[in-house]
DNA sequence: GAAGAACTGGACAAATCGGTATAGTTACGC
DNA sequence: GCGTAACTATACCGATTTGTCCAGTTCTTC
C-alpha cells in the first residue's frame, strides 16, 4: 500500500474542492482524479459531505501546522512571530496552486451556522485565532486578545484579497498594516 | 407593470443565491420564489450565467451607493468617513438577512480570473477600494493610498469574519484597528 | 377593439448529480 | 495456500440540472 486509497481520495478531493468549489467538484471527478472505484469511495465515507468533512480535517491539521512552522522559521526571534507569520502567509499566497481558503470558501458554500460544514471551518478559524493570540503574546503586545483580534482580521482579508485579486503585494500590504497596530500598541 | 418581471428576477435570484449560494441555487427554485414563468427568464436573459451577472451588477451599482450614503450620513464632519465606514458596516452586518458579501462568495465559488462572474466581482472590489481611498483622502491620511490598501484588508476581512462566525462585534473591531493605523499615519 | 408584445404553463430533452447493487478481482495476513 | 478484506468495473436508479419548444393567455398601446 503506497499511500492508502482513503488517503489518496482525501488529498485529491480536497485539490479540486479548493480548485473548483465543493458543490461544483462531482463525485465522478474525484474518482476518476484519484484512480479510484466509486464504492471505494463509499465503502469509506458514506456520503459526499463525509468526504467534504474529512478533507476539510486534514486541511485543518496539516495547515495550522504548516504556519506554525513556517512562521517560526520565518521570526529571528519569538517576539518577530506576529509579523513573520505574514511572510508565511506570503509564500502561502505565492503557491502556484493557491486558490483561497478552504475554509472560508467552504462557510461561503455552506452558510448555515449549523451546518457540519460550516462548524468545521469555524473549528478551523478558532485554531487560527489561537495561533495568533499566541503569535501576540510572544510579541509582548500590551493587550494581545485585543491585537490579535485585529491581526486576525488583517489575515483573513488578505486571504480573501489574495484569491480574489491574485495581487501578489497582498501579504506584505497586511504585513505593513500589523506593523503600525503592534507599535500603536 | 408593478415592478418589471425582468427586476422581480433579478432581485430575487439575488437574495437566493446570496442566502444559498450561486450554483446551489437552481433557476427552478428562482422562478417558483419569483412566481416567473421559465420562458420569461430565458427570454430576459440567455443564460442562468447572465442572470447571475446582471444581478451582481445591480448589486454593485446599489451596495457602493448604499455604502457612500451611509457612510456620509454617519460622519460629523468629511475627516470622520474613513471611520465612519466602519459603522455603516456594522449596520450592514446586522441586517438579518445578511449573508456575507455576494461578490466574495461569487469570487469564490467561481474562481478563475478569466470567468466573468470572477470578473464582475473584480470589478465591484475596484470601486470599494475608490471608496475607501477617496475617504483616507478626504480624512488627510499623509499617504491615502497606503492607509486606503490597508483599510480595504480590514473591511474585507470583517465582511468574511462577520458572515463566518456571526460576530456582532467584528466592525467595531476593525473600526478599532482603522483608528489606531488612522493614528499611525 | 385590434395588434403586438410580454408572459404563462407544461411537456420535454440531454446531461449530470449523488448513491446503490452486483459480480468479480486483487492484495494481505495467518 | 487459504480465507478475508479491500478494491474494481459496470450497470443502474431516481432526482435534479440547465435549457428548449409551443400553444395559449394576459397586458399594453394605439
Amino acid at each position: 500500500m503506497r499511500l492508502g486509497k482513503k488517503d489518496q481520495l482525501v488529498d485529491t478531493a480536497l485539490r479540486l474542492f479548493c480548485r473548483f468549489g465543493f458543490r461544483a467538484t462531482g463525485i465522478d471527478t474525484i474518482l476518476a482524479e484519484a484512480g479510484v472505484a466509486k464504492m471505494t469511495l463509499y465503502n469509506h465515507f458514506g456520503s459526499k459531505e463525509a468526504l467534504i468533512l474529512a478533507a476539510l480535517e486534514k486541511r485543518d491539521e496539516e495547515h495550522i501546522a504548516w504556519l506554525t512552522a513556517e512562521t517560526e522559521a520565518r521570526a529571528a526571534a519569538p517576539e518577530d512571530g506576529l509579523l513573520a507569520l505574514f511572510d508565511a502567509l506570503d509564500a502561502w499566497f505565492a503557491g502556484k496552486d493557491f486558490h483561497g481558503c478552504p475554509f472560508l470558501k467552504a462557510s461561503g458554500e455552506f452558510d448555515d451556522h449549523d451546518d457540519p460544514v460550516h462548524r468545521a471551518a469555524l473549528a478551523n478559524k478558532g485554531q487560527l485565532l489561537a495561533l495568533i493570540r499566541k503569535l501576540a503574546e510572544a510579541a509582548g503586545a500590551p493587550d494581545p486578545a485585543r491585537i490579535a483580534g485585529e491581526v486576525y482580521l488583517l489575515v483573513e482579508g488578505a486571504t480573501v484579497v489574495a484569491q480574489l485579486t491574485g495581487d501578489r503585494s497582498t501579504a506584505a500590504r497586511a504585513k505593513q498594516a500589523a506593523e503600525a497596530l503592534l507599535a500603536a500598541g
